[in-house]
DNA sequence: CGATTTTTTTTGAGGCTTGAAATAAAGGGC
DNA sequence: GCCCTTTATTTCAAGCCTCAAAAAAAATCG
């Protein structure tokens, strides 16, 4: 329902909207600003410039460019980089990778870790967990009041208010509380947000014209997984973050998946349903943890040179997937898909399979549906989880302004 | 994204704010709206006062009932009834009902019309809809410009705006604009929104603390619709209004739907397939038109005397069901849902199958999902109906606010 | 009938946005 | 090199809006 506003929530939005601007459009004149938010250019021009005594954006007059005419040239306004930092850590299966970037989003340091989750207790884990995060901040010589925050992206489902990992295909661990661990360890707040969930997030921030209202990214790895957007929101249940799209029943009583149950989606679409088909295993096979890197490709391009038992693979991966989309165009009307991951490459021939489904579906408005490819995930999994953590950044120093006021 | 805000907007959504608590409050003091708002006493005193001297709220210090003991007694403030009326429309198959509601939403006025639209030309049901709804305006004695909004349910699906309805089972004519056929004829805006929609809208505004964030309103009758609130907000797709749940697959060239397709949730739990089941036609037979009022309450009876074919016709139904949300279940974590309709009759027959359904599923919090009944829809697709319209009245009389500052 | 109590209105202050005027900072022309 | 023109930004005064405090209103109680 409604909600009420009192006058400073007024100016609250408006600094918020200004600092959205500039970290979009990297470098903008307050004239520009003034003409995209609406506001008059008084405001604009009282707004940013507390904005720059309180360090958050700088102007840098200089770097104007080519001058354009006659006139006082327009100053731009950018995100201070120094502004503050944050903390990015993307869990994978036997992985971790931390990253530090600036206020602007450049990476300021990078390492990744081998940590082998599988057999690791609580406690081991979240040792290894915070020196390694220790190790690569200090290592950037940065100030300890310089990180603002933290954000974990992770594989697997998560509380709603991000704080504990609930389940997760790298560990037999369950309701792991990292949130707490790292807050207590580095005093900034923490998020932890599913992979899917980030890849999204990272395609709208990219290109908002495709990615805005609804779409769903789809991750085709070892696992299947989505990440939904609906009405501009992301779609993540009231208990856990994820959609568990690989888990949707495709053929009941069908192969086997890793989550116990029979006919899911991800039985037929994750690498290892491909590889148990290809190599002629029974679908009932236990699902095997892990498949060499390019044995995707490898089967992709068999079926390239006419294997048939590789296309019919690929055909039924491209059915169990267009039924799990048919499924849900029957509940919100079609939208463009993206599929990302290794599995991706394969795409081409599972394309048919799915496009059948989909014509045959009763959505009759699914048939063309728009679908994107990007083969590799992790760039998209690490800017979603940075412009995550810099959005967060700037609500919260948009609401500084009361407590600016008062000094 | 964020929205820029301008001075006036405050004032604005600060009203809305104040409309929308005496409406659901029905009677409320100066003094409780300041509490539940967090407004000031003083701001709720002069917006109130406005809202009074427009017309939009009365004050009754007469009725405020049983002295509360020592001090100036408040002064009860209520929707004005008479400030403004809206027009309510139920189209079903066969039939027109029309409704007058006032601003406080007590009908004033209420005809059934007979009209059978399957052979209608756009034409004459164009001139049937105005003149019936022509005659109930008259009779009620109002003003044309007391008229302020016009809402209109229908079965089928629209477009997302509102105005047309692009297919309906109750006519074969497809994409009527009966939109501008009302505003034109009678000067209101007017909003055509989908059945399950409303009982979706209305459920939510009988009780916010159980429908709000995340629930479904499931409508058995003829056919099968779904109403789906998810985060707060409608899910109606992007093109048209209303779920298409019942046309989600349930199984794989299965019984034949209205639709045309084979094995949609509808063909297992609606009306005519209950019927076309129990009576051991075959599944790909046409769907009967029309079934007679109370043939389903007969065989649910005849299930609860033990006859073993109406037991499984529903247990099928049940299944078919349990299906289609453990899907939805797979994407957002589960909700509570209601059974709205006459079928929801027979649901006792039906449950055990669902739930079975549901408890295998992956969406492992799926078994204790809470589910309602509510066996009569028409009151309810009344009252959502009628709500969305004065809201809308509302809304529309809280941007006043600039027009009336002028003055 | 006056004191007390509770609700509502009035008043003055402070914050926010805005249009208009003023200022700043270029390029162009002579 | 100097003044004019042009464009961007800042300053200023005005108008709204909300709020806290004070005042007024309207009961009950003794």
């Amino acid at each position: 329902m409604t909600v009420v506003l009192r006058s400073d929530d007024m100016r609250r939005r408006n600094r918020l909207r200004i600092i959205q601007i500039v970290r979009r459009k990297g470098a903008v004149s307050r004239g520009e600003i003034a003409q995209s938010t609406a506001l008059s250019a008084a405001t604009v021009s009282t707004i940013s410039s507390d904005l720059i005594a309180e360090g958050i954006l700088v102007a840098r007059g200089s770097e104007t460019g080519a001058s354009t005419g006659r006139g006082r040239p327009s100053v731009n306004l950018s995100i201070n980089p120094r502004f503050r930092h944050a903390v990015l850590i993307i869990l994978k299966i036997g992985a971790v990778n931390v990253t530090i970037i600036d206020f602007a989003g450049t990476v300021i340091a990078h390492q990744d870790f081998h940590l082998d989750m599988a057999n690791l207790t609580m406690d081991a884990f979240r040792q290894a967990l915070v020196s390694e995060i220790r190790q690569t901040w200090d290592a950037s010589g940065l100030d300890n009041d310089q990180l603002a925050r933290i954000w974990v992206g992770v594989q697997g489902t998560t509380d709603i208010a991000g704080k504990n990992v609930l389940r997760s295909p790298m560990t037999p661990l369950t309701n792991i509380p990292i949130g707490r661990w790292l807050s207590e360890e580095f005093r900034a707040p923490v998020r932890i947000a599913n992979d899917c969930d980030l890849i999204a997030k990272a395609l709208n921030w990219r290109d908002p014209r495709l990615y805005s209202c609804n779409f769903a990214a789809i991750l085709l790895a070892h696992g299947v997984g989505m990440g939904l957007f609906l009405r501009g929101q992301i779609i993540n249940g009231t208990k856990s973050s994820g959609t568990e799209f690989g888990h949707m029943l495709f053929e009941s009583d069908g192969a086997l998946c890793r989550c116990g149950s029979k006919g899911c989606i991800e039985a037929y679409a994750g690498d290892y349903a491909i590889v148990r088909r290809f190599r002629g295993q029974p679908g009932d096979m236990k699902p095997a943890s892990h498949v060499v890197p390019g044995e995707i490709a490898r089967i992709a391009n068999a079926a390239r040179e006419g294997d048939e038992l590789a296309r019919e693979t690929f055909a039924s991966a491209g059915r169990a997937l267009g039924s799990g989309l048919a499924g849900i165009f029957a509940l919100v009307d079609p939208f463009r898909v993206v599929f990302v991951g290794h599995g991706a490459i394969a795409f081409d021939l599972m394309e048919p399979a799915l496009r059948e489904i989909l014509e045959n579906s009763n959505a009759f408005a699914a048939r063309d549906i728009p679908i994107d490819l990007y083969v590799d995930e992790m760039p998209l999994v690490l800017e979603g989880c940075g412009i995550g953590a810099l959005s967060e950044i700037d609500e919260s120093q948009a609401d500084k302004v009361s407590e600016m006021a008062r000094s």
